[in-house]
Formats: C-alpha cells, sequence, structure tokens
DNA sequence: CTGAAAGCGCTTACAG
DNA sequence: CTGAAAGCGCTTACAG
C-alpha cells in the first residue's frame, strides 16, 4: 500500500496514484496557488483523498526551515491569570495555522533555558516567554537566540518587544475609585519589591494620592506570598488596630484573604472596609461579597503576543512595548466611605 | 562558519571540526551507550560545545521516525481542573524528556479533530485527550489513529486506554459524609446529565441515601450550567421554600453561586444550610465560608496518562482503565445538622 | 571502534 | 504547466 516505515503514505505514494512526478503533487498539496493545469491538480487531489494522506511537517519543516510552530513558556497554569493568557496564544495560534509547544517553568529560570533549548532544538518559528513577576531576563539575548521571540508581562527589558499591561496606571485607576468613593485612608498589600507588577501597581496608589495635594494616610504590608499571609497580617493587624478604611492588594488573592480576615475579625465588607484586588480571577464574582477588581486582559497580552511574532516573522518591524490598559470591575466589595 | 542554511551549526561542522566523519559524530552527541574511543569522544563533544551545536529535531525525527513528543487536547484552560491536569502532564512529560503541543478545543468535537490531524502531521508519538464533561468519543478509532492514545477523564469507552476519577464513588462519600453530619434532606446542583461526571456524582449520592435504608429527601436541579444559574435557582428556591439542609453541588462553581444566593437571601452557610462542591479551586479555600468539597486529583490522571502513553511506546500492555479516588477536604462551608 | 552511503519525506531552484 | 535532481540535517544498517 504504500512504501513508508509507519505505513502511512507519502507524498510519493500519492504522486504515482496520480501519475504526476513529486514535485507537482508537493505543488498542489502544499501551495494552493501554484500554476498547475486544472486536470492534473484534480487528479493529484483525489489520490491524495484517496489514500488518506497526511503530510509529514518534519520533513516540510526541515525543507523549508520553517515549521508553523511557537514556543511558549510560562511559569505555571494554576493561576487564572496565565491560565487565560495561554488561552489567548492558543486562539491566536489556531486562526495564523500556527502549533503551539508549551512548557511551564515553575518559574525557575534553569528550566525556562532548558525550555528555550528544546523550543530551538525544534526548530519553532519563534518564542513566547510570559514572565512571571519574579523571571530574570532571559539568558540569551535576541541576536543569540537567532528567532523571533516577544516577552508578555512586566518584566526588566531584554531587548524584546514586550507586551505588558500598564500596571502602574492599574494603581493609580484603582486609587482614584476609591478616592472617589471617599476614602483617604490606605493599605496596599503586596509580596516583594523585586516583582515589578505588584511594584508598580504599588507606586500607582501613591502616585495618584499625592497627585490630590490632598491629606492622606498610606501604609503598606510587604512579604505577603499569598491568601494565607495575606489573612494573617490582616488579622493581626484587626488585633492592632486598623486604621486604613481602603485596602487595595495586589492580587485577588491577597483580596480573598484580606476579606476572610477582616470576617473573621468580626469587620464587615464593604461596610466597615472596602477591599479591591487586581486580577479579576473567574471566582471572584461568585462569592459574597463579590470582589472589587481590576481586570487585567490576560487573554489579550496573549493574542498580541502571537500578533507581534506573526508580524516578525513576516519582516515588519513591531513597537518594542505594547501597553494595555486594566480595567476597573465594580462590585460589592467595595463602597463609599461612611466615616468613622 | 558552517554551511548551513540557518547559520547554525550541524552535525556536518561539528563532524568536520571534530575530525571524524558524521556517523561518528552522531553516535557521540545522541547515543551516549554507543561504543567509541574516548578520544574521539571528547574531541566531538569539544568541537560541538565549540559551535554551539543544537541537534536539528525535525532531521532527528524523520530519521529515526520518533520525535519525543506528544500531543494534548483539552477544552479549556481557566478551568483550574484542566489546569492542574495540563500542569501534571507537563511535569511528568518534563521528566520523560518528552516535549507537549497543546492544543484547546473549547469543547468543539471539530477544533478536536483537527487538533489531532496536526498532531498526526507533526509525528507526534503519542495523543492525549482531557475529555470534555459533553465531549463524545474521538472521530478515530485507536487504529485509524496509528499511534498510542490515552482518553483523560470520563467518557464514553472508545476502546482507548483511559484514566478516571471514580466520580460515583466519590458523590456516594460526599453524601455519606453530609449524612454523618446528621443532613436527610438533600439537593444535587448540576447541569447536564449527559456530562458523565457529573450525572455520576448524583447517582452516588442517591447509592449512599438508598444504602442507608432509612428515611430521606433527596432533589436534583439539573440544566444549571454554571455560577449564574446556581444562584438564580438557588435565589428562586429560597422565596418557594427550601426544603434541603444539605447542597451537594456538582462543581465548586455551582456551590459558589449556591452559597451566594443563599447568602443573599439571608440564609447562613452553613448553620442554616450545608453546601459541599466538587474540585478544590484554589481560591474556594480562601472565601468565606471557605469551600467544603470533593478534591478532584487532575495533575495526577495528567501525570498517569503521560505513564500510560511511555508504557505503551515501550510496548507494554496498559490496563483499560485506571480509576483515582477524589479526598472529601472538611472547610467551612458544612456543619452538624441543626434540626429545624 | 569507525566510515561511506542510503534513506527519512518533503520543497524548490533549474530546465524544459 | 511539469519533471529530474539536489538538498534540508540527521540516523543506522552494512562493511570493515
Amino acid at each position: 500500500m504504500s512504501g513508508s516505515r509507519t505505513g502511512s503514505p507519502s507524498i510519493r505514494d500519492v504522486a504515482r496514484a496520480a501519475g504526476v512526478s513529486v514535485a507537482t503533487a508537493s505543488r498542489v498539496l502544499a501551495k494552493a496557488d501554484y500554476p498547475v493545469a486544472t486536470g492534473t491538480r484534480e487528479r493529484v487531489l483525489d489520490a491524495s483523498r484517496a489514500l488518506g494522506f497526511v503530510p509529514n511537517a518534519l520533513a516540510r519543516g526541515l525543507a523549508r526551515a520553517k515549521t508553523d510552530s511557537i514556543g511558549v513558556i510560562v511559569p505555571v497554569l494554576i493561576n487564572p491569570y496565565y491560565a487565560a493568557m495561554v488561552q489567548g496564544i492558543d486562539a491566536a495560534a489556531q486562526e495564523n495555522g500556527i502549533t503551539m509547544l508549551l512548557s511551564l517553568s515553575g518559574g525557575d529560570e534553569a528550566r525556562r533555558e532548558t525550555a528555550i533549548g528544546e523550543f530551538l532544538a525544534r526548530q519553532v518559528d519563534g518564542v513566547l516567554i510570559c514572565a512571571g513577576a519574579d523571571d530574570h531576563v532571559p539568558g540569551r539575548s535576541p541576536a543569540a537566540l537567532g528567532i523571533p521571540a516577544v516577552l508578555i508581562g512586566q518584566q526588566a527589558n531584554a531587548g524584546f518587544p514586550m507586551i505588558v499591561t500598564d500596571n502602574r496606571r492599574a494603581g493609580f485607576e484603582a486609587t482614584a475609585y476609591l478616592w472617589g468613593l471617599g476614602h483617604r485612608r490606605f493599605l496596599y498589600l503586596t509580596s516583594h519589591d523585586a516583582w515589578h507588577d505588584f511594584r508598580e501597581r504599588g507606586e500607582g496608589m501613591l502616585d495618584y494620592l499625592r497627585s490630590t495635594g490632598e491629606t492622606f494616610e498610606a501604609e503598606v504590608f510587604k512579604g505577603l506570598s499569598g491568601e494565607a499571609d495575606s489573612y494573617r497580617r490582616i488579622r493581626d493587624a484587626c488585633e492592632e488596630g486598623l486604621s486604613a478604611t481602603a485596602l487595595l492588594a495586589s492580587t485577588d488573592r491577597h483580596a480573598l484573604g484580606a476579606i476572610a480576615a477582616l470576617t473573621d475579625a468580626g469587620r464587615l465588607v464593604p461596610d466597615d472596609v472596602s477591599v479591591m484586588g487586581f486580577d479579576d480571577y473567574v471566582t471572584s464574582r461568585f462569592v459574597r461579597p463579590a470582589l472589587t477588581t481590576m481586570q487585567m486582559p490576560a487573554a489579550e497580552m496573549g493574542r498580541l503576543g502571537v500578533a507581534r511574532l506573526c508580524d516578525m516573522l513576516a519582516g515588519k518591524a513591531v513597537p518594542p512595548e505594547t501597553r494595555l490598559l486594566a480595567a476597573a470591575i465594580e462590585r460589592g466589595s467595595t463602597r463609599a466611605y461612611g466615616g468613622q
């Protein structure tokens, strides 16, 4: 039935069945617009269909030096932010006929570099690196990499085109929203200053407060690695006397932990304290109080990353940095300051 | 520097630099245990390092008819259940030196089949299909596929090895837990009966209730597609008079929606009504009340799927079905029946 | 222990 | 519009 090792028909089988040369078969099968006599074209197509021909992408890639595939590196997937990002990447990739190779780094630089090496060996056309909050720049420069790459997410500039969300502005606007509600005493909950996204959100808060020219209080709790830390710290603060009436959390996780702590300490949210997060986790809207949050355009960042890669592959120039905006989603965990 | 098209050195360049044949270079570079003179080996290794040689996986795959890659299809990623599953797959793949090609189907059969075709063209060694609750069996039989494939998640048997969680038993045990708390009036919240996982969880509930030989009440609300539906239905039920004291939700999403509805309707959880979910979403534990739930071993299912694939590739026999168990995680949304 | 050569399944100038 | 041939970068019997 076929001379191939795998048992599946090769283009030679198709050519033979159609009574044409391999070259011609290749042209009708792979180049839709190549001029081929109508009759010839149909015989090839029929033969291909009859044999159930599946072109070998390995051979094709080898011959063309192009694989229509990209490598994607992401820290984790259980974080909804990255899950949404990869969904955006997948959607754009499918639209462009690109296959995605995915590797998780777990935030580990060594694993990230290993993955890049894997991708390079597999001859991907480009690489998309979704930066973890604490990731350092990739080990290879754009030149050393040799193929187009774009960074998605806040990170130190390393010469790669980047897709980021303007976190500073997001923090600025979240604070403006809370200020508009009458709040004057703020508390920002965050993890580490080395994590760009979170530091910038906090800076944005301060930017806004200072811009008002009025009196305010602003405190920052750092080093909170997640819900549990956030819970403990706020629980303690409640005992020691919490002065802030508005809590801005660097992520929804921190916000959820804070709300739990406040609730357990007998403080009502949003009646006594307003809480606002960042990210808009899917579940955040189905808890009570539903979480007011700044929605990060993660899926859109992913889509744009693929678009940039495609542009680069097409030889087009791309902007060194693209900034998207987060959107405030008002829900039940914030309300006008009642005065205490 | 090299005769290659891409500018990167090929094995020919390495061989030339080391003063050996391509065959020998290939042997030391690709087959660690092939007998080669120590001096020769070192010269090749040195040359490879000096040139920064990266073997072309396409050429290797073509020559070996093996690519050390697998194709993975998953409905979505923003559902934490699948996110965890893919993380498990990635971890096992990395441990086995396997690269993952990932494609999301969005629950669409056509996209799933297209993805399988893509994977086949790219000569993956095997395929992992993560079944969506409403997925039908793959369009190709194991024989038609031609390469090893395993199904992860409940689905109609199609002749592929399967990794599933015993949902019936999970429903059974969740109910036993609630029964032990003194509850006798149950309500099961679910979507569609065609969705194996959810139907079986409900059947497990009934199994347990009947097994007690005692009197009970059991109602089922079907057709709830997510939090919003769940919220509305429970909100209505509260107005019409909700008799159940224990709500078993087919997913954490449904549970969260139910809790929100109960809260908004002035019913306290767990004081008035106990609510239990399935899945253990990351965020479920940081809301108040923290959600009691049956934890699905999604990551483990993923890991096992890869393990089965590896066994099949090694020519070993694998069991047609592997059932894992869900674990009850007791938290704050359930409590002993107070008697009303 | 090593090499020459064929082959994996495509694509693409080059000729006609 | 079509074909013969070289080439993509590896691996692997087959000889020695």
